[in-house]
DNA sequence: TCGATATTTCCAAAGTCATGGAACTATAGA
DNA sequence: TCTATAGTTCCATGACTTTGGAAATATCGA
């Protein structure tokens, strides 16, 4: 026994809102899989990886992959529940850097 | 003599306002210097090719190269006088389709 | 018709990105 | 514990992107 060297899971990375880079925004957002997803977290709701990737018919090793560079982006905050991640737009923290930016990418 | 077999120079080609589509459009503002050349167009101004790759301490080829991506995604217009190359942002374009975006491209 | 100027096109090299299967990690529940 | 489930990470592959020098093209004015 005894404790692990390193901790078993690091917590969830999120750029700070006054961190936030518009030309990282627009290059994440300026691919058709993850505007897409974006359009879904439109609805406000949180969503988990398996859904998104379900609804756009790709594999979820795909799927995290895009919700990462998303995450990284700053575009959408994840929160993890046992071994679910709760998925959400960052609408609020967009709109108070760039504002109108979420209306735009989600389509109002 | 005699008409050469094709024309010596096509038409400056852009995507008619109802054809921009968003995912595109993101793409192309995704890049830091391309996103540097929509911040100067935000002036409402014209600009030239070479003053542009100027601004940017860029080779003209490269500012060609982006010039030609930004147009094509429907985000500036070109027009020619002469050797020159008259680069302006369709501002009014891109509000009609996506309301709130020349906005957030340029910082206002 | 020549030379200067503005820009585009060509090209190759280097870099970055998207894809998806396989292996791995973490958590919940029986 | 064991097993199922959710998601991440690893990795190879192929595809696209960015860069900039060189060559080509177009236009202007002397």
């Amino acid at each position: 026994m005894g404790m692990p060297a390193t901790p078993t899971r690091e917590r969830i990375a999120h750029p700070e809102t006054s961190a936030l880079d518009l030309a990282t925004i627009m290059r994440a957002a300026g691919d058709p899989v993850r505007l897409e997803i974006v359009r879904l977290l439109g609805d406000g709701g949180e969503h988990l990886c398996g859904e998104l990737s379900q609804a756009l018919q790709i594999p979820t090793s795909t799927g995290s992959y895009h919700l990462k560079l998303l995450r990284e982006a700053g575009i959408t905050r994840t929160r993890a529940v046992g071994t679910q991640r709760l998925i959400s737009l960052r609408a609020d923290d967009l709109e108070s850097r760039f504002p109108g930016l979420p209306r735009v990418l989600t389509g109002s």
